[in-house]
DNA sequence: CCGGCTACTTGGTTATGCCAAGTACTTGAG
DNA sequence: CTCAAGTACTTGGCATAACCAAGTAGCCGG
């Protein structure tokens, strides 16, 4: 049993509500940004996971996105929360911290043999 | 984009820890006491899920199992945390601590929102 | 000895996240 | 003009977790 395995287990699912976070506190964002931000918050994500994350946000209509130049390189998608994306990270913040709050009841004991 | 679903997908990962930590904290758990356990705390788990989850814990060193007779119905499995599963039991606790610390960072603009 | 309860097991499905290529646009050097 | 290098985005295939649903099997009471 490998603990980076299980690790990097722990944090599937999180990946979402951090990405709409991100992009709510930007207002707008590129997937770079996105990366280097969760890079910034040792949550190291690869293109081939954000890219897919981001087109299913899309498709499920909690993001939408313009394309804007850059001056250093082909133009980017600039992705932005909807109004239903919006709401969609109230209650998806709200069942983490729900999730946060049952798993603490559950190893709160762990104290005692720390 | 279902919310539901997603809630599902937060809590992945998050089984390994608290299956571990439920055992450690009865000393030792069969299966269905394991369930009851995790219903209290609002993480629903089914059969389906949790025995090949006990099971890949076992083939992993870092749980051990007894039979034990039961007075209704037939004997148990009573799960019990190896050394190695202390060990890896505080290593895992202790990467979900940086994982929700990660999560509130990026996510804690979102007070404003709220 | 058989119906119902309790325990445990096991295929098959879905979906996430990752890796590794691959496509495409832009800029600048020559 | 053209070609290399950099930036941005896309895609196919793989491994695995969790779930569903069905199935196996031991045990007790009538």
């Amino acid at each position: 049993m490998n603990i980076e395995n299980t690790k990097a287990q722990l944090r599937k699912g999180a990946l979402e509500l951090v990405v709409l976070s991100i992009i709510r506190q930007e207002e707008e964002a590129y997937p770079t940004d996105i990366i280097n931000r969760l890079k910034e918050s040792e949550l190291i994500v690869v293109e081939g996971t954000l890219y897919p994350l981001l087109s299913r946000l899309k498709v499920g209509g909690l993001l939408d996105y313009v394309w804007r130049e850059s001056t250093s390189g082909p133009p980017r998608k600039y992705y932005r929360l909807t109004p239903s994306g919006d709401t969609f990270l109230n209650e998806l913040h709200s069942s983490w911290r729900s999730l946060v709050d049952a798993v603490d009841n559950t190893t709160k004991t762990l104290s005692y043999h720390e």
